[in-house]
DNA sequence: TTGAAAGCGATACCAT
DNA sequence: ATGGTATCGCTTTCAA
């Protein structure tokens, strides 16, 4: 009986049948090997092009264990900062002929744990952004290497890249005391609990300064969210001539509220941002931001695997760093 | 001789062996198939974890065949238009369960041939941007559905969804009437030789309203492209009032320009962009424009991928069309 | 409940 | 130049 609808596979067999020849002269033929007559080679070419062959990747790639693939864990693609960051993840992976399976988690615990689930058996390694513990990391990447962008701290089990802002925020708040700003305050990301790493920093450069205790508002990580914390930090300290932000887009937020309130920016109001994003370069005033380097951020995470892949020595943590620099724009 | 350094994969076979079972009652324990006594399970699992034992993708998908992976290819990611179709393609794929590899060929014709060469062997569909003639296209996937993205014609070879604007174009033309305008420029955009498809439709819906022959200038595509651009369509004609852009990014440069030359938008200058990005929101005032549904584009396109694979009946080119719409937000 | 054997679809090595 | 055979690592019948 002829199977009547779902057709099987056509596989190497088939060729071989169809061309007359062997299975390893089809072979021969597909990959260019040379030993091979070349009308043979010309009727095993047809044969598989009329039969519409393809090669399938599970076989080969079970003999020939070559092509790396990795998989790239983001929260949200549609946040610059992690659009910047996956490409310069691909851009490296791309220089090494990886292949990267990418998986937007929609900022959702639940879709990280689908997530974790199903990367563990179809990449050679992981790279990205996660929120559960490392326990259950580790559960489910058990045997493959494992690259953790932002998470405080390294351990044995999971290389991990710092970002490291101590000293860009310190330049930025030097370049806003040496405009003559005295008052300076922040809009901090009101996502989690406690304050974040970058208000520490903050809270830092200012007393290093000997500044007045700094004026916080927490925000919402949206433009929206940043505008209205302005309005919000204004009305309660309207001496405050500087802001320093969590990160670039609740800044934009800032900017736009600036306007709003009439406030010139920089010289009624002088506006920093965090992250150093290349869409700070479409608003106008153009954002100035402690700046991060995604290219090197990528780069780096993507070197590390591949270390840690070939049983090379991996990076140290403290070669895992990447110092913010501080990028005079126009907002301050 | 023990071999000294490669440490050999760890196989299904090794574990059987240090658990003193058989291959088969390893795959029961590891796959929660009943039929394993309890203790034997709890064996096997223990010196899976002790060997680091990992499955092989290859293995296990070529005897289960399930597992799709779709490629996705983009001319670059750092591009808001291609992100947002990126981050919807993504979505749609993982409602259903698929991997997706990303590609970012960097708008080079080069990658893009590269690309091409590998993906071939890699996955089972392929969605996205090319440049590259179709006879090449098909050359290296054969045998796998590709779905094209903004490519003028659907063959029977490839599926591909069409942007249908001149709707919304015509809208956004009309909508500026409205608010009487009657001098209209468009900064088209100079990357080809010949005119954009958008500035037929920009042609026609102007002649529709029986207004004078459109003013064009041709912008880079970037923020400072379209700064320029508006500058040397003004100075040439100051008696324009409104621009349509060829997109949104030529059109935050528009906005830019706008401020700087002391025309207040949407008051002295109307400006109108093309694509809808979400990106029109953080620049003050926010951005009209002809919005494109990326993410009913992304799911077209994983939905017809999804149809192809199964043999159910495809998408017909009459169904795989995007209509633009106007989105009126701030800036007209 | 467990194991033996037969594939899955390709490539590599060794004959011929 | 071509074909036979073993092999990659796993899952799936089918017996026991």
């Amino acid at each position: 009986m002829v199977s009547s609808e779902a057709s099987r596979r056509v596989t190497i067999h088939d060729v071989a049948r169809t061309a007359g020849v062997s299975r390893q002269t089809v072979s021969r033929a597909l990959n260019d090997k040379g030993e091979i007559d070349g009308g043979t080679k010309q009727r095993v070419l047809d044969a598989a092009r009329e039969l519409g062959y393809r090669p399938s990747r599970f076989a080969r790639g079970l003999v020939r264990q070559d092509t790396t693939t990795i998989g790239l864990v983001i929260p949200d693609l549609l946040n610059p900062f992690f659009t910047e960051v996956a490409a310069a993840a691909l851009e490296a992976a791309r220089a090494r002929g990886w292949h990267v399976v990418v998986y937007d988690t929609s900022d959702s615990a639940e879709e990280e744990l689908g997530t974790l689930q199903v990367i563990g058996s179809q990449v050679d390694a992981v790279v990205g952004y996660f929120s559960r513990p490392e326990d259950e990391l580790d559960r489910f990447t058990r045997g493959i290497p494992v690259v953790l962008i932002g998470r405080e701290h390294h351990t044995p089990r999971f290389s991990s890249i710092r970002v490291e802002g101590a000293e860009g925020v310190k330049a930025a708040i030097t370049h806003l005391v040496n405009a003559g700003h005295r008052r300076i305050g922040m809009l901090d990301h009101a996502g989690r609990a406690e304050p974040s790493v970058r208000r520490d920093w903050f809270a830092a450069a200012v007393a290093a300064h000997g500044l007045e205790a700094e004026v916080v508002e927490r925000a919402a990580q949206s433009v929206d969210g940043g505008a209205g914390a302005l309005e919000a930090l204004l009305a309660e300290h309207p001496d405050v001539t500087a802001v320093f932000t969590f990160n670039d887009i609740i800044a934009m937020g800032a900017l736009r509220a600036a306007r709003r309130l009439g406030r010139r920016v920089p010289d009624d109001l002088a506006v920093v941002g965090f992250d150093g994003l290349q869409l700070g370069t479409v608003v106008d005033p153009a954002l100035t931001s402690v700046a991060l380097d995604t290219r090197r951020l990528g780069a780096l995470a993507i070197d590390q695997v591949a270390r840690l892949l070939t049983g090379a020595t991996p990076l140290s943590a403290d070669e895992l760093v990447v110092q913010a620099q501080l990028l005079v724009r126009e907002s301050a």
